[in-house]
DNA sequence: ATCATTGTCAACCGTCCGGTTGAATATCCT
DNA sequence: AGGATATTCAACCGGACGGTTGACAATGAT
């Protein structure tokens, strides 16, 4: 099917797209799967702030929070200016997108899913006892939940 | 202010609870921070299955399949019922709802901030700059981009 | 009873991660 | 030039993580 290697390039090209995002996934999500992190994000969503001013709140040393911003940078969670000495932070809303576009997608088809098992469980339930009676379920043993 | 030992309880308990949650964000956004975890929830997403038809994809040993499924159950993604030697994974879709909110929470604060700020800029620009004239702006060092 | 099937438990290994401390860099101030 | 301020870089440490292999447990089939 198809002339072969111009498919085997899209083919390479949707690979290596997927393989990107599946990458900025991880980092993404992985970033967010620290408390401090999940913090400093929190607070960045409400104003900027420099390193110094983000360390202040926490016991950790400066520079462990410098490896937190690093982190979050890297991820595409954050990016940095330059202002004198300072460094400060800014928040960068879009890469959420990606993940909740991720985790909406499997949700509905998860959610869809157990509506179509209701539906049949209903329809079942209809056509074998219409009146309520208890009679034996034509149910295997493995089906019990 | 307030009666003290009454609010000290319920201080306790709402911080109590935010750890809880906390706990709960941080297992599931590390749960999902593994490729290989975030594509069994993908594939669970449309129907439940046994450890070995999961596994048989990955070229990863089987144990190691069993694991990423216990970090997926620990992080409540998943379940698992009984069913001869089978252990049937089931996704439970629910979970996604805590990271959604997390993520929508600040997603939206950060986006209001950003409507303001080009507001704000837009005032300016009006009330300084009517005709188009280049006139030295009003701020300090600090507040240039 | 025995055997096959399905999955978990346990111990081990190399790597990554969050933290530390100490030194280096960059910029401002005087 | 020299010092103060703000931040990063580098080396190190202990613990968690993803993977392996081998033994064990639970259930179904003969």
């Amino acid at each position: 099917m198809m002339e072969g290697g111009r498919s085997v390039e899209i083919n390479q090209l949707v690979e290596e797209r997927l393989d990107v995002d599946d990458e900025r996934l991880n980092r993404v999500f992985s970033a967010l799967a620290d408390p401090t992190r999940r913090d400093l994000v929190a607070r960045l969503a409400t104003r900027d702030a420099t390193v110094g001013e983000l360390a202040a709140p926490y016991d950790i040393s400066l520079q462990a929070v410098s490896k937190h911003l690093k982190v979050l940078e890297d991820s595409g969670l954050v990016t940095r200016s330059r202002e004198a000495q300072r460094r400060p932070v800014h928040l960068e809303a879009e890469v959420f997108d990606l993940m909740t576009k991720w985790i909406e997608r499997y949700r509905q088809e998860a959610e869809a899913r157990y509506r179509r098992l209701d539906a049949l469980l209903d329809e079942l339930a209809e056509q074998e006892d219409p009146a309520g009676q208890t009679t034996a379920p034509p149910l295997r043993d493995e089906d019990a939940s």
